[in-house]
DNA sequence: CATGATTTAATGACGCATCAACAATCTGGT
DNA sequence: ACCAGATTGTTGATGCGTCATTAAATCATG
């Protein structure tokens, strides 16, 4: 077997701060969602392109597409929402697999009175601390990774 | 109130890349480390300062600190760890609030030969797609969000 | 059309993370 | 010495996320 690439400490230090961050983000979000508004960041992600689709219902499966959730995990979560009256299933009309997702009225209400602040605390926390210049190149940064993970760092194929 | 802040499109995309990176990372680590290892990150993320302490034990508090966990976190994760036998709890004998969490030999076994392996993960997903100049650019994102996160975002105090 | 592969969704089990509540102990000021 | 307040750790409840499994419907191909 090939020696291990150890990080280096710097680079320990840096994916240390980046686990770390990515908890303390996640945890902020949640914390203001429910503190202003009774919901998660996982009911947020879901009725955000809800609110946005024409007629405020869509397929599983597209609404998994536009998060990039998992089949399973979009479903246990919509049933959680379901149960608080957030949004409802329905069945597919085309194609008798399907499920629609529509979202309620009060979905409807939930999310247009929680956005404000989710967006103003994104950009509180995410990008205010970097000027326009920076967060380009954060951008440009994390598709480079995304990619890297998406492809599980493939060493270039034969 | 004020009027919300809103994210502009090219935010509202790195916003969404960010979230789905933080997720497929965490996700690509904990399927490294079962795959090859039997061991969840969170289970790594607690071996391995153990590991690097003197004599492989830390009273729970310092092991929280030095992962900036929460107590309960770190309990119940201690609490499932200590189930498989990779870790004991100890009485603490300077303060009997405490507890001491020592590194079994299992746990020494499973930690050393799980290391390399996730170093190497992480450098493939995380580092190798930047170059050095980027890591060190990346790095000190990380650290300025980080701030703004710890400090809440904090407007200018009165 | 028949049939095997694929797509879509739901479910149960389990580990992880947070919160609220609790209990025990220590500390500092009086 | 005392006691109020802080620190340390545990526990139970609940929501989130993944995996493995199941079931139904659709698609593709002969």
């Amino acid at each position: 077997m090939p020696e291990p690439r150890w990080l280096a400490p710097h680079e320990a230090e840096i994916w240390s701060t980046y686990r770390r961050l990515s908890r303390e983000l996640q945890r902020a979000q949640d914390q203001q969602l429910q503190r202003d508004s009774g919901i998660s960041a996982a009911d947020y992600a879901l009725l955000a392109p809800l609110s946005e689709s024409e007629g405020g219902v869509l397929r599983a499966r597209d609404l998994g597409a536009e998060v990039g959730w998992e089949r399973s995990r979009l479903s246990h979560q919509i049933s959680r929402m379901e149960k608080r009256g957030l949004v409802a299933r329905e069945a597919c009309e085309d194609d008798a697999r399907g499920a629609m997702v529509r979202l309620t009225e009060k979905g409807r209400e939930t999310i247009e009175a929680a956005a404000p602040g989710h967006a103003e605390t994104v950009r509180r926390l995410f990008f205010d601390p970097l000027n326009p210049d920076e967060v380009g190149t954060l951008g440009m940064f994390l598709k480079r990774i995304m990619a890297a993970v998406e492809g599980r760092g493939e060493s270039p194929a034969p």
